[in-house]
DNA sequence: TGGAGCTAACCAACCAGTCGGTTACATAGG
DNA sequence: CCTATGTAACCGACTGGTTGGTTAGCTCCA
């Protein structure tokens, strides 16, 4: 095994602060025990992602790319589309931590350029969709996009009150989500 | 005007608290902050509050308080329930974020009693509208409960991503989640 | 042999929390 | 009505420890 590889390095330093960003955010994470957890040193930290802020900017980049790869978009479906948002986040709890930290941490000014471009492209697919009648709704495509989300994030990690109070198995869970975005369209 | 007065101080050093909090969450607020914005010397918030996480379940308890009895709950009209979540949150921002911090930054264990008693009451009293055939709904009492909390809170402050691609009043915006819950009871 | 990968040691700034002492005020005694 | 006294409210200054970030130099490999 070779001992020094800088792609290996950064990819290790990327998955602790991944690790670390996601259990306790920008201002709780630690950099020294991000650098402890990925076995390198601190400096090495530094001359690959600049500082701080810039390593989380790296961590939250990463996870929207994988994110949009993974769960794509179907306007013409969105039921099964809030399927697949509820099956990822099920699969990567960190991720969705990720994100919340990231509006509660982050200035409203210093937003992705990707992830508005996302939503705007979404939007004029729900806006297609519409005028050519594949979807009925009396709800603006901002309105549904913004609910779509919501309810597919309902469950999640970040609602644990409710798990405690009456378990519910994930597949029915699943079922909920979708059959709720459903009603949604329903008129 | 008295230069000594310990209800006044203890009051200004949970507004101070308050503000934040919610701006930076438990790890990012300042103690020295508190203090300097609250007008006061930094040793009286130990004194009344014990130490910074003491401080934080002060504020949010307080949060939880005026939050249940200004919105209360109905079982029987859950859409206007959801658009007095909806009011509530839009005219305290600041609370719905103390909320997401909270759920971040407090490991599961330490839980509100308030807010587990507070769901399994809800949760009993949508059990017995069902059962009496007020709510006709494939959703189980758990299920209704989440979604139309997910649902009332989709917009609020946490979601400007939407609002900045496409600007909505806010009268449309509580109609939106009012007939979204609405919908999610009809069969 | 030169530069990229890496490290130990270091630093100034900052942090939550503490401590010894001071001041305003209520009240009791004269 | 005035003043002595006890005490709750308050504060400046400090501390031990931690933080994000830097630097000087070592080591490995092409």
């Amino acid at each position: 095994m070779q001992q020094r590889n800088a792609d290996r390095t950064r990819s290790r330093i990327l998955d602790a602060a991944t690790d670390e960003f996601a259990a306790l955010g920008i201002a709780g994470a630690r950099v020294n025990r991000i650098a402890e957890v990925a076995g390198c040193n601190k400096a090495m930290l530094y001359a690959y992602y600049g500082n701080k802020d810039q390593l989380f900017d790296a961590v939250f980049t990463a996870y929207v790319e994988k994110y949009l790869e993974e769960v794509g978009f179907d306007a013409d479906d969105l039921p099964e589309y809030a399927g697949r948002v509820f099956d990822y986040f099920e699969e990567h709890p960190h991720h969705l931590r990720l994100a919340v930290w990231y509006r509660l941490e982050r200035p409203e000014s210093s937003r992705l350029e990707a992830v508005l471009a996302v939503n705007a492209s979404r939007l004029a697919e729900l806006e297609k969709a519409r005028r050519a009648g594949r979807i009925r709704s009396d709800f603006k495509p901002v309105e549904l996009l913004s609910l779509v989300q919501s309810i597919a994030t309902s469950w999640s990690s970040m609602n644990p009150e409710f798990a405690a109070a009456a378990p519910i198995s994930r597949a029915r869970r699943r079922r909920a989500v979708v059959t709720a975005v459903a009603k949604l369209l329903d008129r």
